[in-house]
DNA sequence: AACATTTGACCGCA
DNA sequence: TGCGGTCAAATGTT
């Protein structure tokens, strides 16, 4: 395990020890809302659950490739994110010999699907800020592919893409293809949890609810779509409509229980950890797909230049924030 | 003004 | 030569 994995793991489990912390006044405080508290347990939850993958992470990034579904739910975010090797310009070699390396790369891939009722509007947030850079009509595709970059490539040299495109038979799902990592660190400085905790809290409070209600709504199902299946899924979506509800949706799974879906797809959200994508000695071409259940608002959104991509900025809402460990 | 998107042009590869 | 991927100028947005 690399230095900044363990730094992280380490932030991690303080945050979770933080957050009990923080449950312990909560309870001992008659004030305090059930609301609060249940966020404060899950964003425990979801502290460790986050250092217990980092730990899954790590073991299976060791083999290079994943040998289950199984695993790469385990994995969750690690291929792109958790990659421990030195600076490289991977991607920026992708220019120049793209080919060699992008066949040998495995291709993975894994469905969200989001439930029912849910509207497009708001983009597919991946955890990331991408800026569009092209669009091409592809040759037998009913929908064209957008293709973005890190908005940081500039600032940054963060070299990550993604390519955007709908799915011809159902223009409800969308497959978005990762192609190199994120060496921004953009994610991470989104929040802070040392700020004014009682203002802080609350507006945390909402935005995590809100969070993870989204991702409770969302069906994560490996998808093995062509050589093999995808270790990771780099995102997670959150272009649900947000109900007023406190419940969770009962997820409907396949293999995965609850948690570890819950936490998979979570995790793969670098900026959640803290986690900057560091650059995989070997560029590392992710795809993933987006699949969104048929929604009775068939927003235009889903539409052909697909928000989603356009819009990946980050969503600071998540709030598993790190302590500006990278601010 | 700064940033994002659009879109036709360009380029490398098969 | 056609296709997919990228560039970059024009345009739009904040």
């Amino acid at each position: 395990m690399g230095e900044w994995e363990q730094r992280n793991l380490i932030n991690e489990l303080t945050q979770g020890r933080e957050l009990a912390r923080q449950l312990q006044a909560y309870l001992n405080s008659p004030s305090s809302s059930n609301e609060n508290r249940e966020l404060l347990v899950l964003k425990i939850q979801a502290s460790y659950q986050k250092a217990l993958s980092m730990l899954n992470c790590n073991t299976s990034l060791s083999t290079d490739q994943p040998q289950s579904s199984e695993l790469a739910l385990g994995m969750s975010e690690s291929p792109p994110s958790h990659s421990v090797s030195p600076r490289s310009e991977d991607s920026d070699r992708d220019f120049k010999e793209p080919d060699k390396k992008r066949k040998a790369l495995p291709r993975w891939a894994r469905q969200v699907k989001v439930t029912p009722g849910t509207a497009l509007e708001e983009p597919l947030d991946d955890g990331f800020s991408w800026r569009k850079y092209g669009q091409k009509d592809i040759l037998g595709a009913k929908y064209p592919r957008g293709y973005y970059r890190c908005t940081h490539r500039n600032v940054q040299g963060c070299l990550a893409r993604k390519q955007v495109q709908r799915s011809d038979e159902d223009p409800t799902i969308i497959e978005i293809t990762y192609r190199g990592t994120h060496t921004c660190n953009v994610a991470l400085a989104s929040r802070a949890v040392s700020e004014n905790q009682e203002q802080q809290t609350q507006k945390q409070s909402q935005d995590l609810l809100l969070s993870f209600r989204r991702e409770l709504e969302v069906i994560t199902h490996d998808l093995d779509i062509g050589d093999q299946a995808y270790p990771s899924f780099p995102g997670y979506p959150s272009n649900m409509k947000v109900e007023n509800s406190l419940v969770f949706s009962p997820p409907v799974m396949g293999n995965n229980n609850f948690a570890e879906n819950l936490s998979s797809s979570r995790m793969n959200s670098d900026h959640l950890l803290g986690n900057v994508d560091f650059p995989n000695s070997e560029p590392r071409q992710l795809t993933a797909i987006y699949q969104t259940a048929a929604s009775s608002t068939n927003s235009p959104t889903v539409g052909l230049d697909f928000p989603f991509g356009g819009a990946d900025e980050f969503h600071p809402n998540f709030t598993f924030d790190n302590n500006g460990f990278f601010s």
